[in-house]
DNA sequence: CACCTGCGCTAAATCGTGTTAGCTTCCCAG
DNA sequence: CTGGGAAGCTAACACGATTTAGCGCAGGTG
């Protein structure tokens, strides 16, 4: 346990070389400073032989390179989402032989630039700043010190730090397609945002885009929005009341949930008020949480990519990297595509004849 | 953003001491070696004018401790609990000035050893090996080359390492209580494990210790268990099913589930032969999960207490470090108590009149 | 024989800090 | 005038790697 670790030096003893020789070999610089391949196999021979491992906190002192990267979140504990982005970042980092730190700062701003200085005191070789739900940020003092990706955030203020978001404008149009294409014209109520743009969560990227999206294609479609109703948490209670205050003034054909969870509280009200989905009403909804598969009939929803989007912030990050040598470019925004997932939440309409 | 750090050397020279004295008074050894206070002040003082940070690596490199943990999971993303556990342990960590490094292996022991490796590498000062649901779990080679703490799990084979795992067992009373303080004596059925000590999920301690808890107050209560199933996955489809089940064959008065996954099922089956909870049926389940909040009426279930878990693992992994040094002990078992998070799923039942 | 070139490797500096051993200065007793 | 001790600091090495500059040798050339 307590046993020394094997540092380049005993390797070189024990080959009978010098640590240059050995670093260089090991490096994979052999060929390139002419060692010879006699050499060069003894090397790597008695370093297996050891069981060397390069000692990470040298190489990093010395080269400033740590195969580091730092994970710093609001909230990674409330929402599955956190997870899966992290997730897809770890699996992306690790193919490239990095680690990844992880810090949650619970939004607080404080403890956010604590993280951030924390891990550039362990020189990570660059930071991701994430958001757990798709929102805008307030970028933390000290973040564009190295490279630097938002992940699921956009700059409240001007920023040089590149962005990693869903494409959720798409996903709006898309989630609307659905419904236009299945027949659905009337009867159509939005839960969770709307009716005007700025009836959105504080900061919600996600609603405003997804309400543009959806608008867009409703309106080329001539349908219109019946009613919609913004609520501030989206969850499942909110997406209860909402739908009750529906079924009071309207008899829905449709309803767009802006999350799984609103969808969920709006299965209650509709079961409590004995309309069958999709019979009476179909559903749609976003983000493809666990509870909409657990639902019945399971939910037709547009899936937030968050194993995608990690693995996007780490390949984003390490492009950043290779450019920072370079020049420094404007910002840039990258949207990462969200799918359909089907479930059997949606009615098809027939046309009605003319 | 390219601009060097500052190092102890600048804040040496714009003092104009030595290295030594501004390593010394910045460790807080000042006053043992007698650096005079004036010194101590004009050190102190130009170090925070600069911003200085130490450069952890060096002083890893130097001293051997990084102020670094790592945290090894099986799955991070399938469960909630995972990022609870996560949470609790950096906020443990963090208070003591420590970072995280997270890697998740999958499950698959090549990886598991390679992210070990990867962290001694890096020479963390300790390692969290965590299960995401409670089982047994085989011991990663080299995971006790430093200190180390299975978290969420108990070793396969015999290792010198200790463990923090919920208390199932008395978890299992808890539930138990609660049904036969609120007066069932009968109709009671079992979702997801039993009869047997032995039919429980591969590897799962939660299931067998949960059962194990729960027979002894039913046992001493005088209440027979009429049926239990056994569920390999503890899914929602899966409680579904086994309460299908149940209502072919009995009029249930009260079921427990080993999770809430499956109660959630459970909730559906019941939905659909038009019983009602609590008045027909009462349903108690484990792990407060966010859905056991979000389901009408809510869960009555025992609480993981992911959060503490993460804690006291941080916690356990610092004891350990001190008492390596002097002498290793026998492996201990760290039970971390589960609450009871109460719901309006079950109903209380007059007492029968003798 | 002196000089140059290419080959195959190594000595030594370096990264930023912690730590041990010791240096200088001052004061005072003998 | 000298020796000794305390006060207050510093020189120098170590940690484990990378990297630059260059050394010694063999062989060919004028």
């Amino acid at each position: 346990m307590g046993r020394r670790r094997v540092t380049l030096a005993d390797v070189a003893k024990a080959t009978g070389v010098s640590t240059t020789t050995v670093s260089l070999v090991l490096a994979g610089r052999g060929a390139e400073l002419r060692i010879s391949d006699d050499v060069q196999r003894r090397v790597r021979s008695t370093a297996q032989e050891l069981g060397y491992r390069r000692n990470t906190l040298s190489v990093g002192l010395r080269t400033g390179h740590t195969q580091t990267i730092g994970f710093v979140s609001d909230t990674v504990a409330s929402s599955l989402l956190a997870g899966n982005m992290i997730k897809g970042a770890m699996e992306a980092a690790h193919q490239r032989g990095f680690m990844l730190f992880c810090g949650e700062s619970g939004g607080d701003p404080d403890v956010e630039r604590a993280l951030v200085e924390a891990m550039h005191d362990r020189r990570v070789d660059g930071i991701i700043f994430a958001a757990m739900y798709t929102r805008t940020v307030a970028v933390p003092e000290g973040l564009d010190d190295g490279p630097a990706v938002l992940l699921n955030a956009l700059p409240a203020a001007y920023s040089p730090v590149p962005s990693v978001l869903p494409d959720e404008v798409e996903a709006g149009r898309a989630a609307a397609r659905i419904l236009v294409d299945a027949g659905h014209r009337e009867g159509v109520h939005l839960v969770g945002a709307g009716p005007g743009l700025d009836d959105v969560p504080p900061n919600s990227i996600a609603a405003r885009e997804r309400l543009i999206g959806m608008l867009q294609v409703f309106e080329a479609a001539g349908v219109e929005v019946v009613s919609a109703h913004q609520c501030p948490k989206w969850m499942p209670e909110d997406g209860y009341d909402a739908t009750r205050e529906i079924l009071r003034h309207h008899r829905p054909r449709a309803l767009v949930c802006l999350n799984d969870r609103l969808a969920f509280g709006a299965y209650q009200a509709l079961a409590e008020a004995a309309l069958s989905v999709p019979d009476d009403v179909s559903v749609v909804s976003y983000d493809d949480h666990p509870i909409a598969s657990w639902v019945r009939p399971r939910l037709t929803t547009i899936a937030l990519p968050h194993h995608e989007l990690g693995a996007k912030a780490v390949e984003v990050l390490f492009a950043a990297s290779e450019r920072r040598r370079r020049t420094k470019s404007a910002p840039v925004v990258h949207r990462v595509p969200m799918s359909v997932q089907l479930g059997e939440s949606v009615r098809t309409v027939p046309a009605p004849s003319r």
